[in-house]
DNA sequence: CGGTAATTCGTTTTT
DNA sequence: CGAATTACCG
């Protein structure tokens, strides 16, 4: 295939980006600068101008959705034969990869992936086990700290000799804990994944060099969110080869939460000092008032400044709405939408609407709703994690994999069959005591005349189970789903409540057969582990927005994590206040603000042409009202590139009777107007207490209070409506 | 043991 | 406010 025809139509950056096929390369891809079009050319480069076989090639990636996105558009250049081209997330390639090897690590071949869910039950294992109060030594806590470690390669020996206080030792003994158990079940949770991968990778040389060789060219996507573990295993698999590619943008890392580390692409030039860097810094999705704006507020970030351009210059002003209350807020966005497709001939499907927490979704789902505006939620809650889809596939994992305990208490006494908890507390002393599977444990108890009544009902659920086991054999997903709710009963139990909830989860199930149905068609016999387990992989492995149909004629709600990678001709990002964006459990320190201000920044830049901005003074939280200032980051934003619309008081609180300017948290233009936004820390001047620091502030509107430290009279608490503050 | 009522509880983002 | 755990009674 001709290199010309291969890259037409690519700029100068992206085209090199392309031909420096060999070596470390690092591609630094501002948001809307083609990175998807420059990794999808460049393995179409390496296989048809460079002649490299597609199976020598891995791209990985975060999502199944990019994934998905990747192969289909690499095979649209070349054909079938590019489907020999390993695209995968992280997670999929490594249980690609332990599926086939993790004999070595001590488990078996059909070990279960344990979800959040089940990693917490088994936290909560551990601390029954150690005798620890739960009370005490909160789980999630636990998880939480345990998932770090995992995030950062540390494996239970190493958590407890770097120790540093009682309470990291107590934790490095559950985590030491936890692991046993999750051997014990022949389960891996989601940080191991990775983590264990990298420990077959480290001690078992041969297995490695078998993967290296079979890959010798490794692109990453989305760089700036990998943690240390994934950074481990990208350096094992490229090491020897150096064929390595990696594509991010520092301004777009918005995981460090959950680990990523933005040193590995910070680093990339040091850690390969042969690396080539390529920049991309041309953007083609959105107009100039968008890109100057979401630049300005990330510029605040501390680091090196990044400039995209863009030809775009249609488009008008970004727009900003400040509504009384969140419900306020909602109407008024899903009428703009309403507007825009009335008069403007815009799609429903052109529309989206970000927001920082899956809980502020509501209000627009009910102004959704009034309306009959269709609309797509994607995220929250997964289909896969509601109480009756886990039930059905718990049945699944405990047929599949007799050591799933997590599966097996699901099931145990679901629909109820008179197995209580004390039978189970008693099977889970003996399986700790006598270092067996729950299951087995359970027999032991099934055979015990000492009681009978209970006995009885194990024996019965044993038969159901075994029976089970030995009919599933050769069945598919579905026909397997279906035979074990009918068989158990589940499912006559569900109908039996005649509730309309217990109908949804019917209505739920059905979809879940439908889409075992679905899985059973497009995989049959691929592969020589069965199909119920592999639909169990895909299962713990899809995410929401996977599935998620983005041409559908829908308004689409998300978080902006999770609208990250995509775009839209019209976005709404909601919630532009302090606590919400930035996140109050961010602020702490600088880093987590800087996090906040790069996920405002990726929210923004999703917009193609139309971006508003929304806060609210006052919102309804967990029940009870709250009050909050608008964002910081609204006040980064050029004053000159915002339209402003919307219920604000009245224009007195801009100027003061004297003509003086009044502190005024608006959107300034220069850092000296932005330094006018109330805000903790904030130097003001009073024309009586004289210069102090606001270090709180509380309400809203007409109510709003500030508590100021005085440099000459101490802390006072005022409202500003009447104080008379000017910025210093 | 099972189901319901009462109470507590915690709330960021997710492969 | 809703999920989730706990308390209590049949």
């Amino acid at each position: 295939m001709l290199a010309s025809s291969l890259l037409e139509g690519l700029n100068p950056e992206q085209r090199q980006a392309c031909e420096i096929t060999e070596g470390p390369l690092l591609v630094l891809a501002g948001a809307g600068s083609g990175k998807t079009r420059v990794l999808v050319h460049r393995i179409a480069y390496l296989i048809g101008v460079c002649g490299i076989p597609p199976e020598s090639i891995l791209a990985v990636t975060f999502t199944n959705k990019a994934a998905g996105e990747m192969r289909e558009r690499v095979e649209k250049i070349l054909g079938p034969e590019a489907s020999s081209v390993f695209v995968s997330t992280f997670h999929s390639a490594c249980v690609r990869i332990l599926r086939r090897d993790v004999g070595h690590l001590g488990l078996s071949r059909g070990f279960a992936i344990y979800d959040e869910a089940d990693s917490l039950g088994t936290v909560k294992e551990a601390l029954r086990r150690q005798g620890l109060d739960p009370k005490l030594f909160e789980p999630r806590r636990l998880r939480w700290r345990i998932d770090q470690w995992k995030n950062a390669g540390v494996l239970p020996a190493q958590a407890a000799d770097g120790a540093a206080d009682l309470d990291t030792r107590r934790t490095a003994e559950v985590y030491a804990v936890y692991q046993r158990l999750l051997a014990e079940q022949n389960a891996l949770d989601f940080g191991d994944l990775i983590l264990q991968t990298t420990e077959l990778f480290g001690r078992f040389p041969e297995v490695l060099s078998w993967y290296r060789r079979r890959w010798q060219y490794v692109l990453v996507d989305e760089y700036q969110d990998t943690n240390r573990v994934q950074y481990r295993l990208v350096k094992q698999l490229s090491d020897e080869h150096r064929n390595l590619c990696v594509v991010g943008d520092p301004n777009q890392s918005i995981y460090g939460w959950r680990g990523a580390d933005v040193r590995n692409i910070l680093d990339f030039a040091r850690d390969h000092p042969d690396a080539q860097v390529v920049k991309l810094e041309r953007n083609y999705r959105s107009t100039r008032p968008i890109l100057d704006a979401a630049s300005a507020v990330v510029a605040n970030n501390r680091g090196p400044e990044t400039t995209l351009w863009t030809e775009r210059e249609d488009g008008g002003p970004i727009e900003l709405y400040e509504a009384v209350d969140d419900r306020d807020e909602a109407q008024f966005v899903i009428r703009q939408v309403m507007t825009a497709v009335r008069e403007e001939g815009r799609s429903f499907g052109e529309v989206a609407i970000f927001y920082r927490t899956n809980a502020q979704s509501r209000p627009f789902e009910e102004e959704l709703l009034k309306y009959d505006v269709p609309y797509a939620v994607v995220g929250g809650v997964r289909f896969y994690e509601r109480a009756e889809v886990k039930d059905a596939l718990a049945y699944l994992r405990a047929l599949v994999n007799p050591s799933d305990g997590m599966a097996l208490r699901r099931i145990l006494n679901n629909p109820p069959r008179g197995i209580g908890k004390t039978t189970l507390e008693r099977a889970d002393e003996l399986a700790a005591a006598g270092g067996c599977t729950v299951l087995e444990a359970l027999r032991s108890l099934a055979a015990d005349p000492a009681a009978a009544r209970v006995a009885l009902k194990l024996q019965e659920f044993l038969a159901l189970f075994d029976g089970l086991a030995a009919e599933i054999g050769g069945l598919t997903p579905a026909e397997a789903l279906a035979r074990v709710l009918e068989r158990t009963g589940y499912l006559e139990h569900l109908a039996r409540q005649g509730t309309p909830e217990a109908e949804a989860r019917v209505e739920n199930l059905r979809e879940l057969l439908a889409g075992a149905e679905d899985f059973s068609a497009a995989n049959a016999g691929a592969d020589e582990r069965s199909a119920i387990e592999l639909f169990l992989d895909q299962v713990a492995l899809v995410s929401d927005l996977d599935a998620y149909e983005s041409r559908s004629d829908r308004v689409s709600l998300m978080t902006a994590h999770t609208a990250k990678g995509l775009e839209f001709p019209v976005v709404f990002l909601v919630g532009m206040e302090e606590g919400l964006l930035p996140h109050a459990a961010a602020t702490r320190d600088a880093h987590g603000i800087e996090e906040e201000r790069r996920l405002c920044y990726v929210g923004m830049t999703r917009a193609m042409e139309r971006l508003t901005l929304t806060c609210a003074s006052e919102r309804r939280r967990y029940g009870a009202r709250t009050f909050s200032v608008p964002s910081r980051f609204l006040s980064e934003i050029p004053r000159a590139l915002v339209a402003r619309g919307g219920a604000r008081e009245s224009a007195a609180r801009d100027r003061t009777a004297d003509g003086r300017r009044a502190l005024d948290y608006s959107v300034g233009q220069s850092p000296a107007e932005e330094a006018g936004s109330i805000r903790v820390g904030l130097r003001v001047r009073h024309p009586i207490f004289g210069e102090g620091s606001i270090t709180a502030v509380r309400g809203a509107g007409q109510a709003q209070k500030l508590e100021i430290r005085f440099d000459r009279v101490g802390v006072k608490t005022v409202l500003v409506r009447f104080a008379n503050l000017e910025p210093v």
